[in-house]
DNA sequence: AAAAATTCAATCAAAATCATTCAAAATCAT
DNA sequence: ATGATTTTGAATGATTTTGATTGAATTTTT
């Protein structure tokens, strides 16, 4: 195996797993002890990763990609299936605007059609929209470690700029009575300004979300479409009366 | 078979896998090592690919690291030694604007002062700025995908929002006649913007961008600091009359 | 706190790959 | 047909990478 070949594998599997034990890789990568040290010394010079003793881990890219824990989450079917959903109320030469959501993460390998702009606040998009070959722009603003999203008053004025066809939004709580919430409320005021500016809001949201209420407001609830998977039809129903929500089955 | 022909395979054959080692190039194209050796020679040459120890890899891959990019990873001594002088000129409490240039890239791990604000378009810093626990901003703009930096009309309108205490800037050409010069025009707007906006201005370049010159005019060379490490003594006296420059020296 | 186990870096020989050189073969121009 | 030029493949010495070994360092266990 060239040396190139190996060190990208170990980054990828590196990516998979958070943190990776040297022996783990001799037997994946059906090379040495001492060839597995070197290229981690290399990649570690390079800054790709860190050494720990007995292997290597990433260095600290919290939401870079979905959390590891939130990767083995049980929605994740539930997820792609809203993403491929969303993704579909996309046409040719739209402007659409994504935010940092999981859910939104997982509509972009299904965005196909031409000539898509994207702005978006989150880093971890960033991956999938260079593989997909989508124009993509960056919101300005302050880093949010956690989230791994640009967020502040700074974004919420870079977006004030622009107007969108769509926009696709996580959000954490749905109610009929407290409306769209958000745990923050930096996030909050970006996920409000972008309803503002767009023709049409989408909400993305796996049906754990519904009737719940997290801290910060957002908008009403009849301001975006929900796309939700099913998990109680009644509730569903009820939450119909309100908003314009679509639903996805498994 | 022509050899035409062969260079044609041998770059459909990259396109598909990535990365190809010469022994298989050897089998599948039917011609001997040496024929090979200077096939890739040629290719590499028009930029169309990039040798690797053992065989050839792609120019840019999607989704692989940008730092992984490059052969080896050219004049990586002497750009650490740059990067840990260009950190040392920073005091607590600075704001710094770093572009996103690979030297100033190494620079981030020697940056120890406490309660730095650092604005960047180069996401490629965005792990190591985390890894450090510098409080960080992101010029909004578009995505240039093959630098993994933010460019445009947008982001130099955003930088004009802030100053600087410092700004540290990669650059590819630094002449005393032509000025500091970098190949890509939007890059240049950015640099020229953050020299503009900042009191004191850094260019980190290894010596090999001494007296050369690229397409797009920054700045003249007076308007910063040259940190560079040693190459031909004559030629940095020399430039010394122009400009103030620091040196590195192994 | 000490011993045992595990992991680490350094070293070195072997293997693999590299660039250079040169003669032979193939192609081109007249 | 012939001489000139280009391309090819083999040989050789130089360089890089790999894997094994060993003593040192770190972590785990008692």
């Amino acid at each position: 195996m060239l040396t190139t070949e190996r060190h990208q594998l170990i980054l990828a599997l590196l990516k998979e797993q958070g943190t990776i034990k040297l022996q783990d890789l001799v037997e994946q990568l059906q090379a040495s002890e001492s060839t597995i040290r070197r290229d981690l010394v290399q990649l570690e010079e390079m800054k790709a990763l860190k050494r720990v003793h007995g292997g290597a881990a990433l260095l600290k890219q919290k939401g870079i990609e979905p959390s590891l824990n939130e990767k083995r989450y049980a929605n994740h079917l539930e997820k792609q299936q809203i993403g491929r959903l969303a993704a579909s109320y996309i046409d040719n030469d739209d402007c659409v605007y994504l935010d940092a959501g999981t859910t939104v993460f997982e509509m972009i390998p299904f965005i196909k059609e031409k000539n898509v702009t994207v702005l978006t606040n989150g880093l971890m998009h960033i991956p999938l929209l260079m593989e997909a070959d989508i124009k993509t722009f960056l919101v300005g603003g302050k880093l949010k470690v956690a989230t791994n999203a640009i967020v502040g008053s700074q974004a919420v004025q870079f977006l004030s700029d622009y107007r969108f066809d769509k926009c696709f939004l996580g959000m954490n709580g749905i109610h009929p009575d407290y409306g769209l919430t958000t745990p923050d409320p930096d996030e909050a005021l970006l996920k409000m300004r972008a309803i503002q500016l767009s023709n049409k809001s989408y909400v993305l949201a796996d049906s754990s979300k519904l009737y719940e209420t997290t801290f910060a407001k957002v908008a009403a609830i009849e301001e975006a479409t929900i796309i939700t998977d099913v998990n109680d039809e009644e509730a569903v129903l009820s939450l119909q009366k309100h908003s314009n929500v679509k639903v996805v089955t498994p």
